[in-house]
DNA sequence: CAAATACCGGATAAATTTATCCGGTAATCA
DNA sequence: TGATTACCGGATAAATTTATCCGGTATTTG
């Protein structure tokens, strides 16, 4: 659905968000790549991304790290993460990959995938990253496998 | 979405339908290609996984090419098409990533996308080939871009 | 039977995605 | 101020996906 990145990306801003709610505790990128179970570096050309997309905050040096501010928690979506990283292509494109499919030229299932993206793109729109952070906090959600 | 080769196979075999549903007409690879403006051998590749799953049938030999039995036509589902391409990975995996996502240990998401997901499967369930030929045939529904 | 046609299947190459490495820079703290 | 910490950013490598090539095989037709 989302690329590995999208899906890295998506986790370790959850968890940050966590961290940043609870006690504005801010997280290294070791602390990250542990607690969402994902390659280290990799996480870390994602999260560049989500810094220059202003979706995330990063501090540098002793005691620096990730952190969501009080504003990128209420105000930041899935959908605008999934923007940073992936593009519009998923939320967007044509589901048989037509170039330019619309209701002048659509595909056979153009309209079964308009209500599919519509759905889509409404979970993402709808849900801040502040909100899942809260979710995962109070153990209704979680970030990585647990055995 | 789907990947390239699932989406040149969805179009692809809902091209050899129309075409078989009209008169029993075989095609050929380089017909299909060009009228869902894909490339050829990579098409041809895809092609071989649908005949080997027994989505799609073919004839060697002149006059041979692709085709759809009435049964194939009646029988065969999206959903069939796209497990025997892109496997089960976007039908079921987690959209974040999580190995074993589920209500015991669900992601942050889950449910949100499992609503998605039950559509998507229902879409793809419940369209065969042969209908979305008809649609096609009938000018409702294009597999490729006509400037 | 011979020639032509068209799918089959393995090998190979190009492009993209995923992943790693490492020196650079900014910030903290003693 | 000097040492340490931790993100930044470019280069590089591995893996996967996408795409191509070409000889092999089955089938039709003359």
């Amino acid at each position: 659905m989302f690329s590995k990145a999208c899906e890295y990306g998506i986790r370790a801003s959850i968890y940050i968000g966590q961290q940043s709610a609870d006690q504005g505790r801010r997280v290294g990128l070791r602390d990250i790549a542990a607690e969402i179970d994902s390659p280290e570096a990799f996480t870390a050309k994602v999260l560049q991304l989500l810094v220059r997309a202003g979706l995330v905050t990063s501090v540098k040096g002793p005691t620096g790290g990730f952190e969501l501010t009080a504003e990128q928690l209420r105000t930041v979506t899935l959908r605008q993460i999934v923007l940073a990283i992936d593009g519009g292509e998923m939320l967007q494109g044509c589901a048989l990959g037509l170039r330019q499919c619309s209701a002048q030229q659509p595909c056979p299932l153009h309209y079964q995938f308009l209500a599919i993206r519509d759905q889509l793109n409404e979970v993402l729109r709808t849900h801040t990253v502040g909100e899942l952070a809260g979710k995962v906090h109070d153990g209704l959600g979680f970030l990585r496998q647990f055995s």
